[in-house]
This record gives C-alpha cells, structure tokens and sequence, in this order.
DNA sequence: TTGTACGCGTTATCAA
DNA sequence: TTGATAACGCGTACAA
C-alpha cells in the first residue's frame, strides 16, 4: 500500500499536522530545520505523495481542468489543446480533455462529470448561445472560459481570434482578384464564430458596394459534411457564385469535394477560401487560401486566464483577442467569367 | 451547497447508511417499502447526488478511464475516441482523453496524475517496447488495455488490427500490380504496428520471390514529418523504388508531400499506399491506396474490454485483432517502367 | 515550535 | 429492518 501522512508523521516522530502544514509551504509555520530534514528523510524513504483524493474531498479542489471540444476529429482544435496542455502543466494542473462530439446529451454528462470530479476550472471550446453548459457551470460557480467558438457576453471571459476582421481580410482578397458573386458558407449561427464571419462578409461587401443575395448565404454545421451539403445548395443556383468563402476549413474540405465531383474547377471556375489554416488545407490539390490564427497561443494564453480565475486573480482582459493572417494560396484567383463578361460588354 | 446524505437522512428520518445502502442497492439489504418512499422523497427533494470524491476516498474507486493517445492531431484516433467513449458513456464510466504528444516527459506526468486521480483503467494508445508507462500501470496494479499501436506481451490486453496480413494485402496489391522495387516507410520498430506491417512487407516479398534491399526500408515516426523525411532518403537513392507502401496514413501523406516537390509523379512514376483509410487521405490528389480498419469498434471493443477487466471479469480474449481491408485509390497503378524495361528485352 | 481534535462525505461493519 | 460508529487520508483552527 502506498505511505500515507501519518505513516510518514510516525517515522519522522512528528505528527501529522507538521507534514501538512510543511509540505504545503503553510506561511504560518515556523519549523526547526531539524525537524524539516527528518521529514524529507522520511517522505523520500516511503516515497509519499498525497492523496489528491482525500486533498480534493478536504480542499474542495483537485488541481485539475477540463476541455470540451466539439469535434476531436478537426485538426483545428489540435493545437489549442497541445497550448492549453501546456499551460496547465507548467502550472501544475493536469488538463482532461473532453469530446462533446456536438451532441447535446454527451455535453451535459461531461459536464456533470467534470462538476462531480471537481474539476476547478473549465475550458469551453465548443459554447452555444442558450447551451446548457454555460448555465450549469454558472450555476455552480465554477470559472470557465470559451475559446475559439464563443458565445457574445459581458461577464464570460474569452480568447478567439477577430472574426470580423478575418472575414474582412478574405473577402477583400476575393475582391481585389476581380470578383463580385462572392458567396459565403456560414457556420452554426448559434456561435460568436459564425456571426463574426459572417458579419465581416457582409461588413466587407457593403464597404466595396457589392451586392450580396440572400441565396449566397448558406448557414452549415462546422463539419466536412456541412461544407459539402452547402456547397451543393450554391451550386444548384441558377447564378453560380465565382467566389465561395467558408467559414472554417474542415467545411471548406468538404466544398472542395462538393465541387470536385462537377466539372466545375478551383480556382479556375470557382474560388475557394476557408479560415484556421489547418494543416490539411495545405495537402489538397488545390491547396486552400485560408485564414491563420496562432491556436496554440490561443489554448496556451485561455489556459492562463482560466488558471488565474481559479487563483481568484481578475486576468488584465477579460476577452482576449488574436489578429488573424491570411494565407494566400492556389485555391483563389481572378474569376474567369470577368473576362468573358467584359468581351460581352465591348 | 449541495445537499449531503446527511441532509437526506435528517430530511426522511433514517440514517446515512441506510441511504447509502439502499442508494448502492446492496443485495444484503431488505428495506420497507414505506422507507424506501421517504428516501426517494428525500433525496429528489434536495436533488442529492452523491460527492464522488468522497466515494472515491472510501471506496478507492472513481468511475473515471483514461485514454492516453500520442498525438491528438492524427486523424487515426479520432474514431477510436468516438467508439472509447460510447462504451465507456453506456457503462456509465467518464472517460477522459490525454495528449502524451509522443513526449515521454508528459507520458510520464499524464500517468501519475491518472493514477493520481484514482482512474479505474487505463486504455492505452501509444505504448511503446520499454516505455516506463506500463511499468507504472503494472507497478500499480492498475488495469490496462493496449490499443492500435501496442507491444508484445504475453500477459498484456490488447485490440489492435491485424498488422501482418494488411501490410500483405498492400504488398500483394502492389505486386499484382507489377511492381519489383517496393520500398516500406516503417513507423517506429518499438512498436507492434510497425513490426507487424515490416514483417508483412518481407513475408510477401519472400513469398513472392521479390528481392528487397535494405536501403528500401526505412524507420521514421508516425508522423507527417517522419514520412516526408523518409521519402526524401527513398528519392535519394540511386536505384528509385516504383511504389513504396508507408506504415500509416499521416506519414504517407507527408511522403507524397516529398514526392509532390519533384517532378515524379504518383502514381505515374511511383504508386503509394498508406494503412488506416484516415478520411484525409481520400481528399488528397491523388487519392490514395490504403487499408480501412474499423477503428470505431476497435475503441467501443476495447473499452468494453478494459471495463470487464475494472469490473474483474476475465475477457473471453485478451487479444482482439480487427480483419483490416484493402481500399485501392488512385495512388497506386503498374509501374511504367515495367513497359520500358518489356521494351528494351526486346 | 509542535500537538490535539475535528470535519470533509461517504461506505462498511457490527450491533440492535 | 435499522442505527451507531469507525474509517478512508488529509487540512486546519486552536491549544500547548
């Protein structure tokens, strides 16, 4: 069996109190150095560590945080997690990390799990406006902060890249290649995510006075198969759009496919831009331009925050923000029929 | 606060053991139905759900799995997560997933803080030949399944697919196909996977009658990187193999990389194959050869294994193998050099 | 500078 | 059929 405190107070010759109240560095302890080296003597020689078990039932904490992702399978959460896990390390908290599978019923029992284990902080990478998940963990007074897919509030607390202006950078870049039937595949609009993209597509088209369509607007999971329904949809149009920005790349994957199975070509006929800059998007033929955010800056710094909030420190921000970059590669271009309009127009 | 069994006795006028015991259905308990009726009352009033840490603490017990996989960003595991954690959901365990990122450091960190937390289980994705994690888990008396990448063990729990005879059926693949100068991207000899895959790839070249060199085989991790890495050493060599099958998918899409920044193609100049039909590779140009493994089962199988195992129940098997399936893409054809060589004979 | 005593919330053993 | 009591391993207020 493994020592416990007291096994370690008797072999030392002290008691127990004196081995709690040193080993947690308590300030109000003054300790002979005699004393201290008989018990790192003793704590060596039976190897005791604490029972983090009887600690949480007696602390009510357990130096342990919680992730929830939607989708373990997209390549963008991949990164945040490796930041936020080391964070959490270098700071002495274990992370779980936590697969929603966007499914609400698994949502609700991962987060009563990570309640019931005590988890000391929760981090959100899959909010919803009205999910039950941030009520409950309201409720219970536990802190947690959304990262990347964020719900818009006052009080939460927030690390994502800016949206709008992410948005803003491709469509213009679509823009400045000439191209003026732009359409947009949104995300689930339940989600600061999808809004923000969605909000600087439309933001970017008006500043340039181009028309959009409602048509041109497809709302979509955040899913290759979501992308790839979508895209369907736009190219049953009688107008095909020239240019088609996809709010994430695991969807843009999935347009990809959706136009790839026509004779449609990229970017010949259709240019494609999707948004993360996952590595994938950089592996298909024709590589995808894209939006890069630093994800492993982002889980590293959310992991931060949350840890502070854990601390009962107020974190210097409460939403912090990354500027995104864009990545121009062989997926957009100028629009073919730009030309073939203008021969019209002679 | 939450309500403790302490309130739900004083609220149905029994004592907590009682509750406790009715609550844990104990079979040795017999109880009048009209106690039963106060306890119910009781405990939906205060809405009592019992403290896990504190059962923890008594029972040494935690309800709680962890799955340690290596490298959260390989599509692999992702479907073997989503199978884990329905067997672990409907058998009522919490399963909690951890990024080891192929560290031995954070490996090490990982396991002490699941054994720290009590976990019933452990399911183990990454194991490696002398790696101290199963040490650790053998030390500890804690039960373990190894799955996908696993080691040799006669004593051991493990749901892996069968290595030998997919890598035979590439190979055959490839040998019907016409090839002679097959070459093999091994992933890492500490590993079952990687053994078993070898030893498929010589077995069917012997059977065969097809020499191969050593230079054609070549070790790299299981990573893109690794496999672009390993392509490069492949085109470096005088005589270029016609095909090369790689051990896994996410190295394999790292060797077309290598190739893709030349002038070969694939599969004109060199036919490529991966293992594991990740839903990457079917969206990469060309699309490539690979073998499907039912990864979804492999988790849900293996779950339930090492539950039968923290319920100590003995597995019918300690050893479950998955029949793998050759999926042929585009990625592989007869070697075009074949026809040149037919030509010169003449 | 150190020890005593209690409680965290539960389960298990025994007695009633 | 139920209750009293101890124990799991630790932290902490208070006393010494």
């Amino acid at each position: 069996m493994r020592a416990t405190i007291k096994d370690v107070a008797n072999l030392a010759g002290v008691t127990p109190s004196i081995i709690s109240r040193y080993l947690n560095n308590d300030p109000t302890l003054s300790i002979k150095e005699e004393t201290k080296d008989k018990i790192n003597k003793a704590v060596s020689e039976l190897k005791y560590k604490p029972n983090s078990i009887a600690q949480g039932l007696r602390t009510k904490k357990s130096r342990m945080l919680g992730i929830m992702i939607p989708d373990i399978g997209n390549p963008t959460f991949s990164d945040l997690l490796k930041g936020a896990q080391d964070a959490a390390y270098n700071n002495d908290f274990f992370l779980v990390i936590c697969n929603t599978e966007e499914n609400n019923e698994k949502e609700d029992y991962i987060v009563n799990m990570l309640l019931e284990k005590n988890a000391d902080g929760i981090f959100l990478a899959s909010a919803y406006i009205n999910s039950n998940v941030t009520k409950k963990l309201d409720k219970a007074k536990i802190p947690y902060v959304m990262v990347n897919r964020t719900i818009r509030s006052e009080k939460g607390y927030s690390v994502s890249c800016d949206n709008i202006s992410g948005a803003s950078m491709v469509v213009e870049h679509l823009i400045s290649l000439g191209h003026k039937k732009i359409a947009h595949i949104a995300g689930s609009l339940f989600t600061d995510t999808a809004t923000g993209r969605l909000q600087g597509y439309r933001k970017t088209l008006i500043d340039n006075r181009i028309d959009y369509f409602p048509d041109y607007i497809v709302e979509a999971p955040f899913s290759f198969e979501g992308g790839y329904i979508a895209m369907k949809k736009l190219l049953e149009l009688k107008d095909i759009p020239t240019a088609v920005f996809v709010v994430s790349d695991l969807p843009a994957l999935g347009a990809l496919s959706a136009i790839k199975e026509t004779n449609i070509l990229v970017p010949d006929d259709i240019s494609l831009a999707g948004f993360n800059n996952n590595w994938v998007v950089n592996q298909v033929t024709p590589r995808l331009t894209t939006i890069e955010t630093d994800f492993y800056n982002m889980g590293y710094k959310g992991a931060e925050m949350l840890i502070q909030l854990v601390n009962e420190n107020q974190p210097e921000q409460a939403h912090i923000v990354f500027k995104p970059k864009l990545i121009v590669r062989e997926s957009t271009s100028p629009p073919k029929q730009e030309k073939a309009m203008k021969t019209d127009d002679i």
